[in-house]
DNA sequence: GTGATTTTGTTCTCTTTGCAAACAAAATCA
DNA sequence: TGATTTTGTTTGCAAAGAGAACAAAATCAC
């Protein structure tokens, strides 16, 4: 039951309902892939006329193909639908704060190369090393399709309208115009977001299909901040200021250990890969020693993971009550959204068997409900390149996407 | 953004675009009346004939009303058209722990009569009390118009697609199927609900209209639970299991205080009212005893409000630290859903001028962005009823509500 | 006071589009 | 070989939006 809002309404036209379904259809064909007309006729309770007319419109766009013929037990054999992605490129771009990866993928998130570089903290030079890496993938990479767009992940704020980006501490910017920049320097349309939303938009339009893909779920990052991406009816959270999903400042213990942020006692200053480095060294975390006390140690969250499933005790100690804090971050956002499940990513989720159990406890102690508690907990490992689909995800979602209505 | 759920769509057919555009005609004229047909057709830019055609159908159904004609600078005075509530009736029932609230209202929110009476916590009986109830109520003012339903307020978790009430520990409840019981007791469709969700209706859809209602705010309601209604893109959340909004119980010191939950450090367990009381008293909150001490010393949150009010030290730093531990709960929802605004609800609220500075001395020091910490915070005072408006809306919304699609 | 002008609201025609039925195609089965 | 079944296309009809024309009701200019 949504309000309309009289101040942003979207009227309907003669063309609405053609709309509406022509996007009903494309969804269908996406999440149940091959699927005939007839099929399509069921499912939609709509006549077959109407089918090969809406089905007409979307092959002369290219949008999905006819495949061949297939058996059936009677009758005339249906001819199969699919929808074109392998041919419809896209750029995905994922910054952090030591390297930068690109990727090219299709419109289905397969990714064709990868490639990675030194960050340049430097939005300008950053811009151009992208353009050109950019223009070469796609000289070389020219028989494999057309490229419908950039996908721009970046680990920090961003405002999705301006498309700038608000404040990415990490790599010391503020109100960097880094959409704008890099659409002028290539020539294609590019999509910008921070890297949770993008996470879940990947898992979104690009997790596992046909599925029970739920409408609501959270995904939550544990990287070096700890942030959540939200979806709820469908629909990513923003917030009112661009700022929704930060989680990871949300107390544990308001007397606890001083984050980064100047608060005290954030879920963040227990989880963040920082967090858990500065346990395993056995250092308080601070502003300005944890980071250089770790560039000294040569120490990385992922040595500490090995360590740990190697059986290292004091390593296992740190990764364990990471978990701990970790599941009662979990269980706040199960009280305060029940979402239907939730993902957790970063470094962290390659150690999932290891620290699922002392999640789950700490879940089971605090969630309110029964069913909350029960709600699944979901690693999404960073071998997966999360941030990379969700950068392919952000260019390819809009073709998918419910028209705005009402 | 929105993905389309390819296992609850909607499909369009050729009368989708009329239903769309009527109720935006019908919203526009709620929220913006008087307004003319002329009026209309600008604001959607749309030709004037569309809008006679529906606007004649908006007459027809009596959903609105055209009144007189209205002086114009020059050229045909417009007849003004205005939504009909005055003699459309709701009943809102808001069942409390200790007193049940019963309200004739008309379609806008504005109340007939109200009545109250000790609250029965058998169900079978308390269903049999309200029967009788509003059927007096609905024969005394029987010329005031015709009741479109009933809108019931519980003090806890309901499924709104089976109108069961999950759990309502105030009254010993736990699997009460209270709606259907008063559908069939009373005639009437009954629409249930949990307060701080009710309460954010009654803001979507009876608060200040006209004015910059945004799509996406908070309501947390303060009193013998910390709960909240969280409305995004226009919708309320409701979460996979019903049980969405229970921001009372995310922790702000995993070691404080044992909460009646069960878990330690909840918000609820440092300002709920119970929480308040047993502070202002000198002893600590628990499950037995508190509830017991507060009948003996017949003292309740309303006198230590008072209390502080007229000067009482003790009350008042009770209801200071109390108002500390709010704003760090509210800064957390900020950070997590950065909400356009908050409205803050329950006994509490009465003294708001008291306790605003340190809500937003809390917000201040842990919100992360300053776009969060400028959040709008506002009080909805008790004394508006804002439980038995929101069973009001719950009657009326569905009428305006947005049509689902796709 | 009378016609020009302006604004509102209705009516009418045209075109698009959904809808349902009829039709054509392509297969299996008796 | 014809009946049956299933798929996909075509066609005729009715509903509804778009826009123009028209009617109504006011003010303003002379």
């Amino acid at each position: 039951m949504r309000k309309i809002d009289t101040r942003r309404f979207v009227r309907a036209t003669r063309s609405t309902p053609r709309e509406i379904n022509r996007q009903i259809i494309l969804n269908l064909v996406r999440e149940l892939q091959p699927l005939s007309r007839a099929d399509l006729a069921r499912r939609m309770d709509i006549g077959r006329g109407m089918i090969t007319s809406l089905v007409d419109e979307l092959l002369a766009e290219e949008a999905i193909y006819e495949g061949a013929t297939v058996d059936a037990p009677r009758g005339r054999k249906p001819k199969m639908l699919y929808v074109r992605t392998h041919d419809r490129l896209v750029i995905g771009i994922d910054v952090r704060f030591s390297n930068t990866y690109l990727m090219l993928a299709d419109f289905g998130g397969t990714p064709v190369v990868m490639e990675r570089f030194d960050t340049i903290t430097d939005p300008v030079a950053l811009v151009a090393e992208l353009a050109e890496r950019v223009e070469r993938l796609l000289q070389v990479h020219q028989g494999a399709g057309r490229c419908e767009g950039i996908g721009l992940v970046v680990p920090g704020m961003t405002d999705q309208r301006t498309g700038r980006v608000l404040f990415a501490p990490q790599l010391g910017w503020r109100d960097v115009s880094l959409r704008d920049s890099l659409a002028a320097a290539t020539g294609l349309t590019v999509q910008i977001e921070n890297a949770p939303i993008a996470c879940a938009l990947a898992q979104m339009w690009l997790g596992q299909r046909g599925s029970d893909m739920p409408t609501d779920f959270v995904y939550v990052t544990v990287s070096d901040g700890v942030g959540a991406g939200i979806v709820v009816n469908g629909e990513v959270v923003r917030g009112a200021a661009q700022s929704a999903g930060e989680f990871g400042h949300i107390p544990l213990s308001i007397e606890g250990p001083q984050c980064l942020c100047g608060a005290t006692g954030c879920l963040e200053a227990y989880t963040s890969n920082l967090a858990t480095l500065s346990r395993y060294l056995g250092h308080t975390l601070s502003a300005t020693g944890t980071r250089k006390l770790l560039q000294e140690s040569g120490i990385t969250i992922v040595d500490v993971i090995a360590r740990a499933r190697a059986g290292e005790e004091r390593a296992k100690a740190a990764i364990q009550e990471t978990a701990r804090y970790l599941g009662i971050g979990i269980a706040s956002i199960i009280n305060a959204l029940n979402p239907a499940q939730i993902y957790v990513g970063g470094e962290i989720a390659a150690a999932w068997s290891e620290i699922e159990p002392a999640i789950r406890g700490a879940i089971n102690a605090r969630a309110l409900t029964a069913a909350g508690a029960a709600t699944p907990i979901i690693p999404d490992p960073a071998s997966d390149h999360p941030r990379l689909r969700g950068a392919a995800a952000l260019v390819a979602a809009p073709t998918f996407a419910a028209p705005r209505l009402a």
